[in-house]
DNA sequence: TTGTCTTAAATCATCGATTATTTGTCAAGC
DNA sequence: GCTTGACAAATAATCGATGATTTAAGACAA
């Protein structure tokens, strides 16, 4: 096993917990693994948005060679993680106030039409599926004071919001909803590092389970749409504060 | 400059007038020139759907080594247009009845709420090239007996349904949109060998580009709709027939 | 025949080294 | 002072060879 950079890759992230070795999880190239850990980086903000990734380094902080690393950072393209140029090499996606509009925008459009599909072609399974994660949802704890909680709470977050639609049977239109997830909560993780207050997430959440499993379409996808709706219009104001255009 | 195999290649696509030298197209790596080539190759139908992609005799085919082979790959994935396995290697993704129908679902979805995008915030040059492309459109002969001319009708009809949705200032969206469009164009290409003569296709093109310009969203947005859904059933009765599920 | 084990071949994954391109630097010329 | 061009350093891109895994084939026993 290659060792990893203790500054680059968290060993406690939330799905991080070691898996039985009988298990095999479909990660056995050391490319793939890169992607995992080049996602989390990138997500995490440990890798700044819009810097340049200088594959020497990178090739080093990984203790991996060329080849894996490029091929890892071309497959991260599809997430809209990395950009790429020719002869001037990968860079982390930048963040921009525009980017985090449109992200908005479309996680509203897709996931709240992801949600109605579901609820008109979802089974049972999908149903008990929901309430599991809403349970896990409610008794993880977002404690600012404690990164890793942060962490543990983003991982139960986007399960909860990808369970939501998962029942919706459209391969393609759940990965497009993953890859908006995922740059969202990029934004949140690198500039929401306190919860803010003043808004009851936790009740949100619950309506929006509550309609969804009551096949209450209209109901569920105006919750989800005001959730999605609020979590933009509370990042766009932290990005101001930074100074973020 | 590398030789490139001549069953594998065409030289006469739409976008391929060579281009003026001295003007830099991006294309200038082996591992991006390989991307066109590969994704050509599978909307095609050159490359067939669901296919291994063996290394070393792709690596051949088209004269290069394993590493830009295996960057292009990995970024086709994002087009959907290639799945991976760990230690099993690329293989050109798969067609079926249930595929086809959601891109027919998404394209719908996707592009009318870009379309409505468009004419909320779309420019007077983008009219423009909408009526440009409309044109170009309307001139393209699609002789069933020429394939030159299937191809070249399928690259202005591609541009054109592009274009109408270019104005919308969502450069995510507009991707996710390119994606759906390419794996459509897949099934069309490799399924829909003759011209369907029940449709007159020109004129629900000249609807929804009128339309869009008269900023008539309901109207467009019906029409585009309508226009997609057609296709998805005529593609569908095309599959049917070859027996594919 | 069927199933399973062993081994060989095919194929994928990775590495280290080499080549090509871009970027930075500095001096000459204007 | 500013531009231009040559050179050097840094970085990206590619290659050929090696290592690891999967697949195929054959031998053998039930």
């Amino acid at each position: 096993m290659r060792s990893v950079p203790g500054s680059l890759i968290s060993e406690s992230g939330a799905e991080a917990v070691t898996p039985p070795s009988f298990l095999d999880d479909g990660k056995n190239t050391i490319a793939s693994q890169l992607v995992s850990q080049l996602r989390e980086a990138i997500i995490s903000g440990q890798l700044e948005a819009g810097s340049k990734i200088n594959l020497d380094r990178a090739k080093q902080s990984f203790n991996v060679s060329l080849s894996p690393l490029r091929e890892a950072l071309a497959r991260l393209i599809s997430d809209g993680l990395v950009e790429f140029e020719d002869n001037r090499g990968y860079r982390v996606s930048p963040v921009s106030l525009s980017n985090l509009e449109e992200i908005t925008s479309l996680r509203e459009e897709f996931e709240t039409y992801a949600l109605r599909e579901s609820m008109r072609v979802g089974d049972v399974e999908w149903e008990g599926n929901i309430m599991r994660a809403l349970h896990r949802l409610n008794r993880t704890e977002r404690d600012a004071s404690r990164p890793e909680t942060l962490e543990q709470w983003e991982a139960v977050h986007r399960e909860f919001h990808l369970t939501l639609i998962s029942g919706c049977r459209k391969p393609l239109l759940l990965s497009f909803c993953k890859t908006m997830l995922n740059l969202n909560d990029r934004y949140r993780r690198t500039f929401l590092t306190r919860t803010s207050g003043d808004r009851n997430v936790s009740v949100e959440h619950s309506e929006i389970a509550q309609g969804t499993v009551a096949r209450d379409m209209d109901y569920a996808c105006d919750r989800l749409r005001e959730h999605i709706h609020r979590t933009g219009t509370n990042l766009r104001k932290h990005l101001a504060e930074k100074g973020i255009a």
